[in-house]
DNA sequence: GACAAACTATCTAGTGATAGGTAGATTATC
DNA sequence: GATAATCTACCTATCACTAGATAGTTTGTC
């Protein structure tokens, strides 16, 4: 069995991801691990020190994705559906983007956790927009890096949002078809 | 002092918006409107009948304004910019969409609220769709309207998610800058 | 190497606050 | 007098969080 903390950790964000931080409990968090919920406290002594946790620990392991999908991809396309992908696993999943989701729990966030989510989308758009710029000279419409980066992380957040709902990956696939539209030269 | 039933139903829609289903409860609710919680439960007896009130009103207040944006602008642009100024309010008063913040919370809704969402869905892409459809000729990028509604509804929800958790409104006016980039010819 | 102190990780047992929801009495309206 | 809308008073369940006990492990000291 392994380390307590990162199996609570693990489920936390498993479960917030289908259905938000304000429907995790320490008590069913603990249950799911095999453990008291005061010993979910003793490693998260508060619910904001877990929140703070898991989102730090989701966008490094989203970042490292990123990484992994410049190493593979050379083409423009062939990056923005890599990205695209692990939205779609998330949307295949019946789930939410970890920090999506808590976005939409914004009001309900102490400061920290407020600050770990911009740290997530700056990190993410910093990527985008390098991405973008990498490629500027394949672009079509006119939009700078920074704008198109934009326009796809609120898109495939909003894409996960609306897809859910309905089932399917038909908005997300809208958005693999604009990656095509912008790299057609 | 109007009427009580529609009182709660407003004040239900702000907090659902600010915060979420999940953070309204039929105390806080009732407190708002000056009653006891056990009125509430009068009007609507249990949280999935408001939930779902809460969502058809707010569907077809949405509607309405997407008839007069269509009345008073003529241009493509004008038409996207006036959807897009819906959800440039919604961020300047630091709240979600409604429909996309109780997306979030999909795996806590009854089935009739999830459909009564569905509907908002429907009911947005099929106006945008006839918008797109209507200035086919004007369009760049060889994207179907379909596509374009379900890039701008995807879009526009997680604009508004992604720019509440920094402020501003840089993801919602990057949709503004590809209306245009799609309408230029 | 032996022993004590400190630390780690868990437990039992409980706190006060709040949640959604209900029964039945009361008041206002027509 | 009937009906609609509100009230008081309550229920059970769950929430985040805490105190204090108890093992096992590590670490510092002689």
């Amino acid at each position: 069995m392994a380390d307590k903390r990162e199996q609570i950790e693990a489920a936390a964000a498993d479960a917030i991801r289908k259905s938000g931080l304000n429907s995790v409990s320490f008590r069913t968090l603990a249950d799911e691990v095999g453990v008291k919920s005061s010993s979910v406290h003793y490693h998260f002594p508060t619910k904001a020190d877990l929140a703070r946790s898991v989102v730090d620990a989701y966008t490094d392991g989203f970042v490292e994705r990123l990484a992994e999908i410049e190493r593979r991809q050379d083409s423009l396309v062939g990056k923005l559906d890599g990205v695209i992908d692990v939205f779609a696993e998330v949307t295949a999943a019946d789930t939410l983007c970890l920090c999506g989701m808590m976005s939409a729990e914004l009001a309900n966030l102490d400061d920290s956790t407020r600050t770990a989510l911009r740290t997530f989308y700056e990190r993410f758009g910093t990527w985008l927009t390098r991405v973008f710029d990498q490629h500027a000279d394949e672009l079509t419409g006119g939009m700078d890096a920074k704008t198109l980066a934009q326009i796809f992380i609120a898109g495939l957040e909003g894409a996960a949002l609306v897809d859910r709902t309905h089932g399917g990956q038909e908005s997300l696939d809208s958005f693999r078809a604009l990656a095509r539209a912008l790299a057609a030269h």
